[in-house]
DNA sequence: ATCACGGTTTGCA
DNA sequence: CTAACGTGCAAACCGTGAT
């Protein structure tokens, strides 16, 4: 049976949802930055008619944003994660089968849907977002989930799909003369070191990519390049994942709002890290094997001297105990720190990771996995779920934090915080 | 010659 | 006033020592 499954998207999402709470935006170029206020991360319409690249550093666009009145938002996260989880949660009652990709991205299938219905099925869909939850969407619905990427792009690109565009009830010649106008840079998994050896091969376009030999293919790149391939020709080899898997791996990375020098501030930084890391390890139910932390100055910096380093360190038993993990990382940070540099940027990589089921207990149980701490580390996240987070925390955080990002214009959190509801009307 | 490993780099979104 | 460039994840790669 042939699947249809759609990929719905939000368009220029942080953008978008700061146009929600404050409308004058619409129309206006408006871009909304990284942490630390870095690099642009998203953008509206009118400022990629602009030419500003995505990932463009900030400071670079000094001259064009005074020249088009460009407004820079710092990014706003509990604001767009509550409003993705609208969005979401919505959408999850239009079919039963929901991959949530990404914070502005997901796929639903809708396989069994008679496919003539489902471009007005769509309409729909966009309509009810907009007008529940104020948020812009585009729609794409193909056999595979490459081909409703494609869909999408063509949806957000061409207004005369008015934001949907349905590859089930195209013609193939149709298809193909779309696919000779795409950019093969804009097919999922294809990304900027692989476009130019794609060239190389007289690949430029997606239909030339589509008509390439999948084997051949494999063996020049790689099995993923091939899987590629068979999915634009609408054979599903990605399928829909409902259940988010479990993560192997879990980064807390950040750069500092200032550098630092002093090992102290570095401590109370990797401590934060910890946590949060922490937090993420013990909602998917894991437990770490092994910490790795690492520190950093600006590779960016010609003028000051570059030092990097990082330390694995094994930990004596499986884990999601902070007290232990904070206390790893702490003498891992000790064991690298070098006086003299000024650090940009600190990390901590939790890996190894076993869910609890799979988890080997301890055969001497001592109190770091006994119950005592394990309650301990139970209430303090509770607490910090229903007081917001940093509530409690450590004292290694410390209390005054002159490290920390650089936020110079986020907006208020209208949707999370009661405190901060109150500028809304203001 | 091949494998498992760990650590590092690459690639992508 | 000046300097200022993100984060998270997995796969691929690569050198090493063991078999």
């Amino acid at each position: 049976m042939t699947r249809s499954i759609a990929l719905i998207d939000c368009n220029n999402f942080y953008v978008s949802c700061e146009r929600v709470f404050n409308p004058q935006l619409v129309g206006k170029p408006v871009v909304v930055l990284s942490n630390n206020d870095g690099c642009v991360v998203a953008r509206s319409n009118e400022v990629k008619a602009q030419g500003v690249r995505m990932g463009q550093p900030w400071f670079q666009l000094n001259n064009l944003a005074k020249q088009h009145g460009i407004v820079a938002y710092s990014s706003n996260y509990p604001l767009y994660a509550d409003m993705s989880n609208r969005v979401m949660g919505m959408l999850a009652t239009f079919s039963p089968d929901i991959e949530v990709y990404s914070i502005d991205e997901c796929f639903l299938d809708f396989s069994g849907f008679k496919t003539q219905d489902l471009t007005l099925y769509s309409q729909h869909i966009r309509q009810k977002i907009k007008q529940w939850i104020g948020l812009p969407v585009c729609v794409g619905i193909g056999a595979t989930k490459t081909l409703a990427k494609l869909a999408n792009y063509l949806a957000k690109n061409n207004p005369e799909f008015n934001g949907v565009c349905n590859f089930s009830v195209m013609m193939p010649q149709q298809q193909n003369d779309w696919f000779s106008q795409i950019a093969v840079s804009e097919v999922w998994g294809i990304g900027r070191n692989l476009t130019p050896k794609l060239h190389q091969q007289g690949i430029h376009t997606v239909l030339d990519l589509k008509q390439a030999n999948p084997a051949s293919m494999r063996s020049r790149f790689s099995v993923i390049i091939e899987k590629t391939i068979r999915e634009i020709n609408g054979i599903v080899c990605i399928e829909l994942e409902e259940m988010a898997a479990a993560k192997k791996q879990i980064v807390s990375s950040r750069s500092f709002g200032a550098p630092v020098s002093d090992l102290a501030s570095l401590e109370q930084a990797v401590s934060l890290y910890v946590n949060c890391a922490v937090e993420k390890l013990r909602r998917q139910q894991s437990y770490a094997s092994t910490l790795f932390v690492s520190i950093r100055t600006s590779p960016f910096n010609k003028k000051a001297a570059y030092y990097k380093n990082g330390l694995t360190i094994p930990l004596p038993m499986q884990t999601d105990n902070i007290k232990l993990l904070t206390k790893a990382a702490l003498w891992g940070l000790r064991k690298i720190y070098r006086k003299g540099y000024k650090y940009q940027k600190a990390a901590v990589v939790l890996s190894e990771l076993v869910s609890a089921n799979n988890r080997q207990s301890d055969f001497f149980d001592s109190e770091l996995s006994g119950c005592k701490s394990d309650k301990l580390m139970n209430i303090i996240s509770k607490i910090n779920a229903i007081m917001g987070k940093g509530t409690l925390k450590l004292a290694s955080e410390g209390y005054r934090q002159p490290w920390k990002l650089r936020q110079s214009n986020k907006s208020s959190s209208y949707t999370t915080n009661w405190n901060e509801l109150i500028h809304v009307t203001k």
